[in-house]
DNA sequence: CAATTCAAGATCGTATACAATTTTTAGCCA
DNA sequence: TGGCTAAAAATTGTATACGATCTTGAATTG
């Protein structure tokens, strides 16, 4: 008996707050849509942006498109190279490690503010994620189970009330996708949506420690459920693996 | 028997890893003189920053200037009004106290890191700096004895050697320079470099613990030398009080 | 005199044109 | 064939022009 959450609500308040310091308008328009189409691992981490290229699908021209990749940029998601272009940003293992060591800091943290303010009304707001991100796994749909996935740690935030943090936990989210899109290796994500649930209980029960801490073990978890290791470049051939191709 | 260090070679290790996601090029030289103007309190909270007077002063075009406010904006150190045009930013209380409650938990996590991996250059660079701390406040040089204690957090996280913390604090330390200059309230600024000479002992010990702790303290005392009650608006006239003027 | 209206000026938003640079391709030679 | 060179094509970097929006200030009106 929990009220369906819509696709377009869940985006509404994803960008409510949004990363981008740009004032509405196309620009920002365009920066939203890249940003779901790569959060949603539709434009793989690598993949060029040319700037006439995504200037024609959303009909702006390049002056505009360039606020928009620029603005991406900003926020991790996209690259810049002089003279080169735009192209979907790919986190190193490094980096990669680095994410999500910020991640166990910042979001148990944030777990707990959020836990210490929440409404009851809130409470139902995550309840209904929750049932929209186990529609999505049960449905198959990867992308959007993913992009749910975040949304919940986003949602986290804006409960806790917290700009500054609330932007960093976006920012880091964000990179975390890419991340996922690059290094996950973990057969199982139902264990996630578990996670998940035990926070919810958490909140409901307005539980600091038991929020802040089981964030901190699930972002752990999630850390885990990555391949990190160097790989050795067995590329197909030796000039390949020399050029870095 | 210190090394003398330059204000030029400060600068350049300040700006080697920048904030900004802009490739080489003009937009990013305003970008950072920009910078370098905000947090010397030469360009006062809520001044106006017109395309076309930056672009004369800088000799750039506006679609450069135009990238270059954008990045500032990103940063939080600009922002922009929808045709209105480039503001110095002003950080609320509010966003204030956030500000201080993040680095109160993220720099001390940093400093830690940052003893675990110091190296006896790097001892011996901090050691450098503070010396340039003393002589900018010797000399009474508020502008850049800020910019300088600002400089120090930086090099502590560029010694932590982790990018995304490091890019975090930049950013915590950029809008801490606005939130100074709006709400600093404290007289003896000398207490700041005493701090800074506690951290500087912790790392030439390799004592983690030690470094967290201070650090720790260190930015509790930052933020309680602000003066961030809610000033009543007791404006020249009723008029102006209601207008938010 | 205060408040309002409206026009002139200033400033921003965007498209477009051209210059600079990179990438691709064709041609050449060993 | 493989690798080098150079011209052509494609793409980004930047300046400028024009329309849209906001700001300013003078004229108007109650």
């Amino acid at each position: 008996m929990t009220k369906p959450v819509s696709a377009a609500s869940l985006g509404q308040t994803s960008s409510l707050h949004h990363l981008f310091a740009l004032p509405p308008g196309r620009a920002l328009d365009i920066c939203l849509k890249l940003q779901s189409a790569i959060l949603e691992h539709k434009l793989a981490p690598g993949l060029k942006l040319a700037e006439d290229e995504v200037g024609e699908i959303y009909g702006a021209s390049r002056t505009v498109v360039r606020a928009a990749l620029q603005a991406l940029a900003h926020s991790g998601l996209v690259s810049i190279e002089k003279n080169r272009g735009a192209f979907i940003a790919k986190p190193t293992i490094r980096e990669a490690h680095e994410v999500f060591q910020a991640r166990a800091l910042i979001e148990p943290a944030v777990a707990r503010l959020a836990a210490e303010a929440i409404t009851d009304d809130q409470v139902e707001g995550l309840r209904a994620h929750l049932d929209a991100e186990h529609a999505a796994l049960d449905a198959g749909d990867m992308g959007k189970a993913l992009l749910l996935s975040g949304g919940f740690h986003i949602e986290i935030a804006d409960i806790a009330d917290h700009k500054v943090f609330a932007r960093m936990v976006r920012a880091m989210i964000s990179r975390s996708s890419l991340i996922i899109a690059l290094y996950w290796k973990r057969s199982d994500t139902a264990c996630e949506s578990h996670s998940h649930h035990a926070l919810m209980t958490a909140f409901a029960n307005r539980d600091a420690d038991a929020a802040e801490s089981i964030q901190k073990s699930h972002i752990i978890d999630l850390h885990s459920g990555l391949d990190l290791r160097e790989k050795q470049t067995h590329g197909s051939s030796l000039s390949d693996a020399l050029k870095g191709k």
